[in-house]
This record gives C-alpha cells, sequence and structure tokens, in this order.
DNA sequence: GCTGGCACTCTATCACCATGAGTGCCAAAC
DNA sequence: GTTTGGCACTCATGGTGATAGAGTGCCAGC
C-alpha cells in the first residue's frame, strides 16, 4: 500500500492519534483510540490499521507494549492533509492587533512581534529583521574624524539610522565632504537602496574619464556604505526560556545544542532565508530542517509583507508535538498584523 | 566559640572539606578528610570538630549520613581567610592577551573579552560597556528628518556613533540647524560627556533671558542629546550555555530563572553597578547577591579602568561550588589585560 | 472484513533487603 | 583534656522479585 492510497479510515486514526498525543505526550494505544476516535470499531481492528499505518513509517511505538505516536512522516501528513486548523477568534486577533500597536519604530516592531509570538504560543518567537533594499534612501551625510577617517550616516525610511566609519585614501575637509554629500542627495534621495545601487554602478562607469576626481571618491564612498548598509542580516528572538519548560527538549545536549544555534544566529538565519520562498506559512518538523539541533523541534514561519513584496520572515520554535493547529493561525495572523502595521508607517 | 577564633586546624579542615567539595561536589566525610587533610587525625576527632564548624553555620550535611557540604558562610570564609590563589602562568595570560588583541572599536573588545572569560574558565562571562561619561564629545551633527523630526548624530571619542531621534517644537530647515551644530561644535568638542553636561545647564540659565532663541533650542537639543546618550548602560554576556553544563543548576524553574534574568539585564546591571565601589576583585556567593535568581551562583567580578578610571565591571557567572582559587585570577588577569588594551586605543 | 479472546511482552511501581557511608556519643587511652 | 576506637544508629543507594497494567500480535469465529 502505498501512502497515497491511505483509506479513509487509516487518516482519521492517524489524526486522532496524532492529536491525543500532541494533547498529553504519551504514546497513544489501541484501545484509548477506540474511545476517541469516534470510529466504531473495537481495538482489536485499530491494532492492525496502526499495524500499517507502522509499516508505512506514519508512526512507531517506543517499545514493544507501548502505544505508537507519530514519526516526521506521520507529523508531515497530519499537517498537511488532516489538520483542522480553526480560524482564531476575532477577539483574540483584536488582542494582538493592539499588542503591535504601542510601539513606533519599525525596529521596536519587530521586537514586540517576536515576543507577541513567544506570549502567545508559549514556545519561542521569532521575527527576521526587514531586508532594507527596497528601503528608500533620505539622505547621506559625510562628517569627517579623524587622520583618514569618515563616518557616513545613512537615514532609510525615516526612522532606520546607520552609521559607518570608513577608510580613506587622503584626508577631507568638512567642506569637500559636504559637497559629497549634496551630490549624493541631489541625485538619489528618495530612490530605493537598491536602486541606488545599479545607477551608482552606471555613474561609476560613465565618469571613469571625466577628471573630477572628488565625484569618483563621492560615488566610491556611497558604494562602500551601500555594501555595509545591506548586509546587515538578523533576527529578533523572544522567550527561548518558555523552550526549558518542555521535558521532551531538557536533555542536556540538546537545550544546549538549541540555545547555542540561537546565539550562532547563521544557522537559523539560512532556515529562516528558505521560508522567503513559499508566500504562505512554512512548516518544517523535526530533521526536515536539515538542522541537528532543531531535530526535536518544529519550526512554523510565514512570511511578512509590504506591498505585497516579502521583507522578512517570522515564526515560532518548539517541540516537535506542539498543537500546530493553535500555532499556524497564529504565526499566520502575527504576519498579517505586522505586515499591515508596517504598511501603516512606510 | 566565634567565628574569629577559629582553631588553626578547623580551619585547616574547612579548606580541606571545601576543596574536595569543590573538586567532585559529593559531600565530604569525616574519614575522606582524615587521609585528605594533611592532618595526622582520626576520623573521629574530625568528626568532633566538624561539629563544631557545623555549629558556627560554615557545613552542613543534606542528610544524617552523609558528608558535610559548605554553606554560603563557609564558602565565604574560604574565599575570605582560606584561599591560596595560584598565580597564573604567564604563558596563560600571553595567551589571553593574543586573544584580545585582533580586534579593534571598543565594542568589539568589549565582546571578546566576555567570549575569553566564558571560554576559559567555562562558565558565563559577562562585561558592562564602558561608561561614556568620561569620553570626549568629539562632534555633535542635526539632520533634518521630516514633521519636527530631527536625527542628532553623536560622535563620542572618535569610535563610538549614537544616534537618537529627537523631536521638536517647530520644523527646523537644514541651514538652522547647521547653525545650532555650529555653535556646539565650537563651544563643546574635544570636552569630556560630564563636563559638557555642567557646562549646557549654566549656559542655560545665563542665556535665559537673552533673546536668541535659536540658541536656546540648541541648547535644548543638546541636552536632549546628551541625556539619550548616557543612559546607555548595558552589558556583554558570553557562554549562558556553559551553565546548562552543571546539573546542580539544572533544575527546571532555576535555570529558567537564570536565562530571564539575563535577557531582563536590569537586576544583572544593578549587581555589576555595586562592584565598581570595591577596586579589586569582588564575590557575590549565592544568596549574597540579593537577587533570587542568583541564589545557586556565585559572581565573580573586578572593574577595568582607563587611566586608573574605572569605566565598568567584567566578570564569570557560575554555581556557587567553582573553583574560586582558579576563577579569580583569571577575572583578575582579564580586567588587566582588557584595562590594558583600552588604554593603548584610547 | 471485523471482532473477541488469548498469550505474550514490556514498563512502572512498590516493598524489601543488604550494603555502605557517615554520624554522634561514650568510655578508655595517651 | 585531647585524641581515639568502638558501637549503635540513620539514611541514601542499588538490586531483586512480585505485581499490575497497558498494549501488542495473532488466530479463530462471526
Amino acid at each position: 500500500m502505498a501512502l497515497s492510497e491511505l483509506s479513509e479510515r487509516a487518516q482519521q486514526l492517524l489524526k486522532a492519534l496524532t492529536e491525543r498525543y500532541i494533547r498529553d505526550g504519551q504514546p497513544v494505544g489501541s484501545r484509548t483510540l477506540a474511545r476517541d476516535a469516534g470510529l466504531q470499531l473495537s481495538p482489536a481492528t485499530i491494532r492492525n490499521v496502526m499495524a500499517d499505518l507502522e509499516d508505512l513509517g506514519l508512526v512507531r511505538s517506543p517499545h514493544t507494549s507501548a502505544g505508537r505516536i507519530p514519526t516526521v512522516l506521520g507529523y508531515r501528513m497530519f499537517v498537511d492533509t488532516l489538520l483542522t486548523v480553526q480560524p482564531l477568534e476575532s477577539r483574540v486577533v483584536e488582542v494582538m492587533k493592539a499588542s503591535l500597536d504601542g510601539d513606533d519604530g519599525s525596529g521596536k516592531l519587530v521586537g514586540s512581534a517576536s515576543e507577541l509570538l513567544s506570549d502567545v504560543t508559549r514556545m519561542a518567537g521569532i521575527v527576521s529583521l526587514p531586508r532594507s533594499e527596497h528601503a528608500a534612501l533620505q539622505r547621506v551625510e559625510f562628517i569627517p574624524l579623524t587622520q583618514r577617517k569618515v563616518l557616513a550616516i545613512l537615514v532609510v525610511s525615516n526612522k532606520e539610522v546607520q552609521n559607518s566609519i570608513i577608510d580613506t585614501d587622503r584626508d577631507y575637509s568638512a567642506s569637500e565632504l559636504q559637497e559629497v554629500s549634496n551630490y549624493l542627495n541631489a541625485q538619489f534621495a528618495g530612490k530605493e537602496l537598491s536602486d541606488v545601487r545599479i545607477r551608482l554602478v552606471e555613474e561609476l562607469r560613465e565618469t571613469r574619464e571625466s577628471l573630477n576626481s572628488m565625484m569618483q571618491t563621492a560615488l566610491q564612498m556611497a558604494d562602500q556604505v551601500l555594501g555595509t548598509a545591506e548586509q546587515g542580516e538578523d533576527y529578533v528572538l523572544a522567550g527561548q526560556t518558555n523552550l526549558l519548560d518542555f521535558d521532551e527538549l531538557c536533555n542536556a545536549g540538546t537545550m544546549r545544542q538549541l540555545f547555542e544555534a540561537f546565539n550562532e544566529k547563521s544557522h537559523i538565519l539560512k532556515l529562516l532565508d528558505q521560508c522567503v520562498q513559499g508566500r504562505g506559512v512554512q512548516i518544517f518538523i523535526g530533521e526536515e530542517s536539515g538542522y541537528e539541533m532543531l531535530d526535536e523541534c518544529s519550526v512554523v514561519t510565514a512570511p511578512y509583507t509590504v506591498d505585497g513584496e516579502i521583507l522578512g520572515v517570522l515564526g515560532v520554535i518548539g517541540p516537535t508535538r506542539m498543537a500546530y493547529e493553535r500555532v499556524i493561525p497564529i504565526v499566520d495572523a502575527t504576519a498579517r498584523i505586522l505586515s499591515a502595521a508596517l504598511n501603516l508607517r512606510k
């Protein structure tokens, strides 16, 4: 029997079993399921079906005389085809909206979203910082420091400010730098960062022969600054400590790996990057993520957008045995709410 | 018998007991101690002495037929009067120096010091960010944003840059703001932030009657900016996850409280603040810190300085049962090394 | 194809016991 | 009077059955 042609009944049993196991963390036996699943079947029949499910790799038993628990494959089928997500009550959505309302400044919004996720789900909330590519450059300013160092300030989209110190090939006077920034502001203010980048390269090529070395350095500086501005991929995490409450994660090593991954960031970032692909809610169950430290965890993510453009990803990290039917709509809703909030402040 | 007049022998036994307990975490019995302490005494005699130590509150037994373990008071006496700290081998110091050398920019230095502490001690390293009070103000710059918002940029001591967005009572043109920053730079550039603050207040008083409202706002703006610049107390933590390896801390609740304290920061900051008082290495054992979440922990700190002026505090957080004789010189050395490094880059 | 029945397996729990580490106290020895 | 050996006592630990309970697989009958 192939996975695809799983009988209606088998599916229903897998669903009941998974729900039950998620609820109380104990392996589920045939007797329990006979009572619980709503089907009028004897335990014996259910045992037969469960044996099939086990052959298909959807469930397994920890030992001979224990009930069954879902495998990763079982969870996968559960969330893909069996899950009934109840939509969030509008009351809850209102509360969530409210808790994102108080803040202004996109930095804080992201932090609040992360805390919101962790508070509502009692797991770890994660929000990647919005990509700045499509933000508009508002102003560039250069301030001379000492010995061939210049402080460049980039004001992006009214809110975010980025500094970077750049090394120059010679000293520049304040008035020279003023000239540079005036030129750049005249040329590029109000344009999107990605646009700026492209036009910068063009200008560099065009003016190569022209003698104005001032402009040359201006462009080079700008290029340098933009480079540092765009690389800043990062995320905000909240409620890591909630994970300490799940005893299934509390093996000495597991938890440690997990926290180290949070500190290291690069792995988690790669994972979040993958989530930008699909439009809606994405779910990685256990080892599906491909990162060892997340073997015992599931990750539920959704992208958030401004003007239909994906700016970043948010989500929740918790044990494989999580209440998907609750978490999924929460992540979905939070993504929408954050998107809406960002659209407003645009 | 009072604490002060503890017999030579009793002291030696307390020392041996504490060292032994720190080494292998088991309650220490009279027989072990008889073998271990180097005194030619029978277990029975040692039992008598231990009973005295217990009466004085220096040791206790977890249950009737277990050996003794030091109390907080016992640890206190141990570190205060009994401890023999072996100085670090110069080879080790060299390695530590080297690991702080690669970096430049004080922000990174602090991070590296924190990692150094946690790596060498296998516990959590913590370094408070240097206070900026005594840093010199290099430049102030104002950039107009939109609708009554002005971006203020503070360049401090060549390295650190602080932004803050301030709300103004009306719109200012770029040239007005230029005028303001010119004035402030002329007046205050190169002065210490704390000086600036004082002179700012003076000027505000003096010019109150004079009509130049431009200058008034200039001063008010500067005041606002300085306020945000100085409040930025913070610290860098490294190796929290090392703490997960100590089973004595791995009670569900304890570890959670600890990590939440790390996230919250304010409590830890208060504790670090207290350490600025004493000049040298300070030690808080268990509940001595006064913070419940640190009841099972000890904190070893030392201030770091530039020009003899205390800039901040660094230290190590670990279980009460830590190898003080190793940790103390490490913390001490790290403080010296960081101080030296900061002095160089001044 | 479903079901009841039955033998079997494995875990969890409890009581029980022996062991060993350690204590406190006391009386004798130094 | 300090030290010591001896002794009775306590308590945690670890092993051993015995037992109960949950659950399974399989088979024969409906």
